[in-house]
DNA sequence: ACGGACTACGCAAACGATTGCATTCAATTA
DNA sequence: TAATTGAATGCAATCGTTTGCGTAGTCCGT
């Protein structure tokens, strides 16, 4: 702008209000001073726009952390994230926490100095205390939680329904006529996993069906559902299904089960929890609850993106649900 | 800082020095200051820091441009990218080009103004234009390319070893016993696409088999194969193996050659490219080819890093290859 | 007692923009 | 003709830091 400014013969003032387009700048040479800025392409330093504007207004730099990045489900949920907040003029400032607690606070610390508007987390497995969080609501940024919430906080969330998403599927797997459904479950200290499981029971119960507490088991990944699945199966009463948390488990249960000689879904349905790609890859294709990631990060953003911009009161913590969807594949019978 | 000043009775200058330790400031005052300032949880202002600091230094912003991110082979750079990166003090803007050149376009110019000390970026499929990557080392900003790399443009690289790693696949293949080898490849505009096309001729060569050119096609994804190769396989003269370009392809061949009736890999060999969640998902497991989005990443941070720093020079373009690695599962023989 | 050296600090200008207020100049009005 | 008005522009402060340079004060040596 100085240059501008020493070329055209004017003052660094005049210069901005032309580029501005401001109507106390004659209109002659407001044209000449944006044609030369246009020629020269200058383009305005956000840095110096900022910190003029400190004050008033927020930076558009939305920062997100995630617990992992090679993850379908988080992949996702980044992917709607960044679809909503590039169309609104947002850009994304992306980290992740590993799962530790202490990097969390890292990054917390690190996008607070860094000046964003706000924050899109969802927890790490490990993280127990909550200042860091406090800390920045403290200090006016918004917060939006998605996946995994942190309950002790009244702060806005978005998560999938996981009570009815984990119901329809169980009610699936009754209608198509099995009885003995297994449950395999992730650690009961997070809401997701709660709600999967109250699903689960209910959907037993509205069909008159009992709860066997041996079929219940905590297992969220392949390795340990290989390890267990055998057992199951070798029960004298065994399970005629498997309802698993994630995909990932799954397959880990298609795969013991079909070495042993069941076919699937004849003699054991599965359902799974995600609809990754794996879904579709195993044989047969996996029938699953659709957890919508892409929406889930869509509406995040928008939250975060009305609390910003004042649409959204900051007092109010707004909550949303992002319905599931069965998709009914190879691995359940029919209806 | 104009509160501490005005609170401690010196000049905002001082408190600046005694903030930044500097030993001509008295240490009682130093210390007091310094307190006095952690007491009250000051922090400094980035955006006036580098605001200030706009003509020496370099932001710890790195702009990094993603064709998609529902991706394993993306996301696994990111990742990289993201460990190598926070590790080194940097933080990480993320953008995704959905493979639009347009959208590219806007995007670097946007990181432009955000002031990113650098960008990594893998071209949108439909990038043929270069002048925004130019625009940008015009402007100094140090650009690295990964997978997707831009033959006009002498600028720093890393890919991965695809003539070798296809080579190595292809061998294999022959070692066990196939004769007759498909190659479903990516359209040759890309020079990944070009360099696996290479690999496969050259194996051929080596073990003295001819090249068929019926054998050749262009086929990318699961649907297109699904669609093709069912003629394939009733060429009277039908392929014994099958090299894809990626798993997902891979996967769409093992799936229409099982509902066929053949059995992998005693009628039929399949191999991959990628290693991604797929491969050990699918019945039997997919022998592929180990991508190493992971290194990838890595290495494309640490370039850029250096270029920053001035560790390496901005004229010298560092290219970098990451060694593959063949993982022999089930949907090839064992030598 | 006075010059020199050294310590410890403050002043003020920068970084690149915005903006309230003052100023200038010409045109209009009384 | 003098006063009023309005349009067009400039001045200077501001955002929160950093830093070159100047200066007050102290101590020392002669």
């Amino acid at each position: 702008m100085k240059d501008i400014a020493r070329e055209l013969g004017v003052s660094v003032a005049t210069v901005s209000r032309a580029l501005s387009d401001s109507p106390s700048i004659s209109r002659e040479r407001r044209q000449a001073i944006q044609q030369f800025a246009r020629e020269h392409n200058y383009f305005p330093n956000v840095i110096a726009e900022q910190l003029r504007h400190s004050r008033r207004n927020p930076s558009r730099a939305i920062g997100v952390i995630v617990p992992e990045l090679v993850h379908y489900y988080f992949s996702s949920i980044l992917d709607g994230i960044e679809s909503e907040a590039s169309s609104r003029g947002y850009h994304l400032i992306v980290a992740k926490s590993n799962e530790s607690y202490e990097r969390e606070v890292q990054i917390c610390e690190a996008m607070l100095k860094n000046k964003v508007c706000g924050i899109i987390v969802s927890q790490a497995k490990d993280t127990e205390r909550y200042d860091h969080f406090e800390h920045l609501t403290a200090a006016g940024v918004p917060l939006v939680f998605y996946d995994r919430i942190c309950p002790a906080l009244n702060a806005s969330r978005v998560v999938v329904d996981d009570y009815m998403g984990t119901m329809n599927a169980v009610s699936h797997l009754i209608e198509t006529g099995c009885k003995r459904i297994a449950f395999y479950g992730a650690s009961m200290n997070m809401m997701i996993a709660k709600n999967r499981f109250n699903g689960y029971r209910d959907a037993l119960y509205k069909y008159g069906l009992t709860l066997d507490e041996d079929l219940v088991r905590i297992c969220d990944n392949r390795a340990d559902a290989e390890r267990i699945t055998p057992a199951m199966m070798h029960m004298e009463n065994r399970p005629d299904a498997f309802f698993a948390v994630n995909d990932e488990t799954a397959i880990g249960i298609l795969s013991v089960v079909k070495r042993m000689g069941y076919t699937v879904p004849d003699d054991v349905s599965i359902c799974g929890f995600t609809n990754g790609f794996r879904a579709t890859v195993c044989d047969p294709m996996l029938t699953t609850v659709e957890q919508r990631g892409t929406q889930v990060g869509k509406e995040a953003a928008d939250i975060l993106i009305g609390l910003v911009e004042g649409t959204l009161s900051p007092d109010h913590a707004e909550k949303r649900i992002v319905k599931t969807r069965l998709v009914i594949r190879g691995t359940t019978r029919h209806p």
